[in-house]
RNA sequence: GUGGAAUUAGCUCAGUUGGUUAGAGCACUGGUUUGUGGUGCCGGGGGUCACGGGUUCGAGCCCCGUAUUCCACCCCA
């Protein structure tokens, strides 16, 4: 047997409704936000990723399902969606038209990892994204967004918040983080080490108790902040305690994607397993002129679907539609042309072979039709139809001509 | 990429120190006397015990390899 590769996995039939139904309503919300639909390829090339993802990163170091096409092109397979979202703003030059420009987009992403629950090679996001708008009123929008998104499909979550800093800021603080880091010496554990170079800002977030507690005493990120970007931040704050959005500050959040500065948020769920970030943000205001745009201002996030779908309270289900069976073989035909009629406006399914009321009446229940619609010989003989209301319990026979309109 | 655990029916799982024809519940399907659903009662179908080797008179059970899933690390949505 051909099995699908590892860590990618089909969506199908429950599955896949609540999938449905997730999108439906962030989509559905997102637009009342003023966003539009944007589709961009799977297919992009590898130096798009590197230039605004970031080599240092390990999605681009060590995740991405790359190789060269027939045509010599070195490509990969997206593994997030921002990227792809800024190169198609600045293609079609929406840099230099100036104004704002609201997105939302979903659909796969690739990362080459080690599968476990809630991390798939193949996996989905939802996300958003807003060019041209420099207030922190936007920020407080994609957080608002996402918490809504969230309520209507009734997840709980705790949501994390930090500001990075901005190109003021953040150099200044990150040589007094490393000027930190040398004095602990050998004290800290290899990762630490490695980090230094590459990534100084992680090492706050080391799972070692050891580096912990060596690192209370670590410059803190939110007490270098440059004027404005602090002001920002406490204008974020105010907004979402106006709204009554709770948060927890998190010096330690550090978005694993090089791109991000000021405000970056993340929603998580302590129900899903270790993997439990349902949502990731912030903002990105270099981005656009690091992929040769017009420097334009820029902030947003994502939603990983697969994580969401356990959590999503979904709606009862509702009887719907008509079962339609016949009693005898020769009452099909008849069967299938009232199933045409009601097809135009309903849902209708067709049972083929005959069988007794009680059996139909079984079928209906199991497929959760509103109502089970049989022709027997009596039916046949009138030219009728019997319908019985399965949530009423109400029955009728009505007219076969007048049921198909003839 | 590192370490660990698991894999038996469509699903959730039993299966004794290795010993007849591998079981249950749910699901599916049919019947329950003649045209009334969900519950009840009775019956039925369905398994290459993940895959490939090995040990043994004999393997679902022991050993090795492969695949997949899960857990922790790591990473991130």
């Amino acid at each position: 047997m051909i099995q699908s590769l590892r860590g990618m996995n089909d969506i199908l039939s429950n599955d896949y409704e609540r999938f449905e139904y997730f999108i439906s309503t962030a989509s559905t919300i997102t637009k009342r936000y003023g966003f539009h639909y944007i589709e961009t390829p799977l297919l992009e090339e590898t130096a798009l990723f590197k230039r605004s993802v970031g080599e240092s990163s390990d999605i681009v170091g060590k995740e991405m399902y790359q190789f060269t096409d027939k045509g010599g092109n070195d490509v990969c397979l997206r593994p997030e969606g921002t990227a792809g979202v800024v190169r198609a703003f600045v293609q079609n030059k929406l840099d230099k038209k100036g104004g704002i420009h609201r997105f939302y987009y979903h659909g796969s992403m690739f990362r080459y990892e080690r599968p476990q629950k809630g991390r798939l090679r193949q996996f989905h996001q939802f996300g958003v994204e807003s060019f041209g708008v420099d207030s922190v009123y936007e920020d407080a929008l994609m957080i608002m967004m996402v918490a809504d998104i969230l309520k209507a499909l009734g997840i709980g979550y705790s949501l994390k918040l930090n500001s990075l800093g901005d190109q003021n800021c953040m150099p200044a603080y990150r040589e007094k983080l490393i000027a930190f880091i040398d004095t602990c010496g050998d004290a800290i554990c290899e990762d630490c080490q490695r980090r230094k170079s590459t990534n100084p800002i992680r090492v706050l977030d080391c799972k070692n108790q050891a580096c912990q507690n060596l690192y209370t005493q670590a410059p803190k990120l939110l007490n270098h902040l440059c004027t404005g970007c602090e002001s920002d931040f406490e204008t974020l704050k105010s907004i979402l305690d106006q709204h009554n959005i709770n948060y927890e500050l998190d010096t330690n959040l550090v978005r694993g994607l090089d791109y991000y500065s000021k405000t970056a948020f993340e929603f998580v769920s302590d129900e899903i397993g270790s993997q439990s970030a349902i949502a990731g943000g912030g903002r990105y205001d270099r981005l656009i002129e690091f992929l040769d745009g017009k420097p334009t201002p820029a902030v947003g996030f994502a939603l990983g679907i697969e994580r969401l779908m356990e959590l999503i309270v979904m709606p009862e289900p509702v009887r719907e539609g008509y079962y339609l069976g016949a009693m005898e073989a020769e009452s099909l035909p008849l069967i299938l042309k009232a199933a045409e009629n009601f097809r135009k406006t309903d849902k209708a399914v067709v049972e083929y072979d005959a069988k007794s009321l009680k059996n139909h009446l079984k079928g209906a229940d199991r497929i959760n039709a509103r109502y089970c619609a049989v022709i027997g010989e009596n039916e046949r003989l009138n030219n009728t139809i019997w319908i019985k209301d399965l949530v009423e319990q109400k029955e009728s026979t009505i007219s076969l001509k007048e049921g198909t309109n003839e």
